[in-house]
This record gives C-alpha cells, structure tokens and sequence, in this order.
DNA sequence: TTGCATAACAGACATTTGTCTGGTATACTC
DNA sequence: GAGTATACCAGACAAATGTCTGTTATGCAA
C-alpha cells in the first residue's frame, strides 16, 4: 500500500497533472492516473478525481473516456485566421480563412483572428504583419480596439463615441481619423489580444 | 447506406473535423467520427481514419481511446509564464512559474514566457505587460531579441554581436546599450513570439 | 472507546471504444 | 466479363475504460 498523504497533498498534485495534461491536449483516463501516481487501485485515482469534481477544481462527462475538463469559461479553442475580410462580412471570411491558431476564449464566445496591414496602429504596439484576436460583437465601449468593416473592406481601429456617432482613430499621427456614416460601417469584434510571431509561422 | 462520395471528399472532410477536435484539446473516437458523418458502420468512419493515418495525415497509438494526433512538429504546449527571473537560473524560476500558457512548439523545444516590465522595448512594439514567448538556447544571432540574465536580473532585448562581444540594445531612444562583461550575461533564450492580451487574462 | 473523515486497496461489472471478418454497391480498367 | 479500387454497411469480439461494492489503515474529535 502506498504511504498515506496528508488530507489533500496527493489530489493537489492529481489536480495539476490532469490541468497539464487537459492543456496539452489529451487529457488522461482513470487508470492513466493511477499509473501516473502509482495508485494499486482504479478507485484510489477515481475517489481523487470525483473529490476534485465535486469541489469545482474539474468537470466531467460522464461515461465518457478521458471525460475531464477544466471548469469555468476559459477553453481552448481553435480561432479561424482569417484572410481577407469584405464586404459579404464574417461567415464569408470565416469559411475562407487562412487557418487556424489556438487560443482561449471565455465560454462560448465566437473569435476570429485577423493580419495586421498597414502602420495606422503601430502607436499602440500593433505592427504589420501582427495578428489581432477578436471577440465577435456588434458594439463596443469608447477606447476599445475594435475590427471594423467601413466600406468594403475590414480594418483595425481605436473606437470613440461622440454625439454625432462613432469615430475610427488610427493610433499613428500620419493617419486622421475616420468618421464613418453609421450605414457604411460595422463593427465585427473587439480585438481582445495581440500576437507577434518573430520566426517562423505560415 | 448513405449515398456514395467521390473519392477522397468524404476522407478531406473527416480529416478537417478530426484536426478541429484535437486542436480544440479533445480527439474524437471512432464512433464519434461515425456519428458526425451519420455513417451506419463503425467500420466506415475507421476505414477513413486508417487511410489518414497510412498516407500520413494522422498518427494515432494502438488501442487506446481517442489516440489520433496531429503528425509534425506543431504540437500543443504549456508553457510555464516565469515570474522574476533572478540570478537562480531558470530551472528555479520554472518551477515557481506563475501558471501556463499555451503555445506551440516545434520538435521538442524548451519554452518559457515572461511579463515584460519597462519601457526599453516599446520602440519594437514591446509594451509594459505583455508576454513574450521565448526557445530556451545559450546562443543567439546579431539582431534577435534575446531574454539575457545581466547580473541578477533577466531583461528583455535586441541582441548586436560585436568583436568586442556582446551588446545588448533596447528599443527606446531613452535607453543605452548595455555592453555586459562576459562572465556577468547569460543568454536564457530568443523571443519567438509576444503577445498582449487587451482584456482579462490573469 | 466510538464515530467520522480521509487515504488507499481489491476485485469485479458494465459501458465505451478499438478492432476484426465479411458483405453490398458503384466505378474504373483491362 | 474479370479484376481492382473505393465507399459503405452489418454484426461481432476484445481491449480499454468508467463505475461500483466492500475492505483496511490512519488520524482527529467528541
């Protein structure tokens, strides 16, 4: 028999091996974490995993092989990069798109990633050839970075309310604001993060 | 029966949706291939997968539940977000790491990540706060950008290969070249990636 | 002591899941 | 037509995996 822990050390260290292994993308069965702790018995690795289930620490399908998750909104998720964005708007964009890139998302929100082109943003440490990640909504709040599709064609932009409607500034002093008629203009997400490959990356 | 499919159509969609799932972090069984293509035989969604798998599209271990993978390098990775970094090394700082991100990696590279503090890089779109990914590696080329431990602290920047040695260059006008003997600088790793995330984010 | 909680074990059962053998249908080539 | 390849189906077996019942051991508190 395996010497008995203290209350809680052993599901501790169950709980990180199963949060790794979920994040790495296989999350492990029963009995791999029996092996893993080198448990004699199924049940022991069981008890540990329902304990955690029951204390929120992870949620599970049941009757399913490798049914572990992690709770709460945070998931990965593969975020469609898209290539050119038009006028036919996101689904169009989104069926096309370039390909894929993991990243997280807060419950079941919709995400699509976008290229940077052009320096109008590069103020705020977006450069071309950056890769924005955004939330999909149709509004935002003044000071957000948000995609939006003025015209026929996408573009990254800071919002600001004013009285008269909306406003696009480009974080670059060559660049003037644009202030679009509210019909000409959509907005698609807000841009939630910013990525920059230094090598590498297709 | 479900009517027949030209050649290799079915299989190309097959292989776009095992793809999705395990790039969202968890692989489908046999019969959930089946079940999402409404084949009647198990055997169908199985024969398609083994073709995957023969012409290279797909790897999968024996026997086991959920077992295809994505062939290559890319594979999912979590990679340790350092605190500070100090004269301990890295294998400290890695072990008292803040939480995980996910990356990707090629082969089987060490990464690590780490906060970026200070101004000194923002000439390079590295702003205070965001998160730069880096392969650990002693050496590096003129021009990469470099996690460098100078003394007692890590910092984050352009590598210049001189003959006199090392220089190691930050982005801001505000800033001088730190020009490191060199017994007191080690290279801890390139940046390969740096992200900000706008919203959220622990 | 008793009672209760946690940790761990033993052995089994039931479901899920991977694997197999054999079959039908369509299309193409010789 | 015969031969071959692909797509698909039917039903079964076997291995992997989730689940269950019952047991032992240790520590703590009433």
């Amino acid at each position: 028999m395996s010497p008995i822990t203290p209350p809680g050390e052993t599901r501790e260290r169950i709980y990180r091996f199963v949060r790794r292994r979920i994040l790495e993308g296989l999350p492990p069965t029963v009995r791999e974490v029996k092996e893993a702790f080198r448990f004699r018995a199924v049940q022991t690795a069981r008890q540990h995993l329902e304990r955690l289930v029951a204390e929120g620490s992870l949620v599970k399908v049941q009757g399913k092989s490798r049914l572990y998750r992690l709770p709460g909104r945070v998931e990965t998720l593969l975020v469609p990069l898209l290539g050119r964005v038009q006028a036919g708007g996101l689904q169009v964009a989104i069926e096309e798109c370039e390909g894929y890139l993991l990243a997280e998302r807060r419950g079941s929100e919709e995400m699509f990633a976008l290229r940077v082109q052009g320096e109008s943003m590069s103020g705020a440490g977006i450069l071309p050839g950056d890769v924005v990640i955004a939330r999909r909504q149709p509004e935002a709040s003044s000071g957000d970075v948000v995609v939006a599709l003025v015209g026929d064609e996408a573009t990254i932009k800071t919002l600001r309310l004013s009285r008269d409607g909306i406003e696009l500034h480009a974080e670059n002093p060559d660049f003037g604001p644009i202030v679009p008629r509210p019909e000409e203009c959509t907005i698609l997400g807000k841009v939630v993060e910013v990525r920059r490959y230094l090598e590498g990356f297709a």
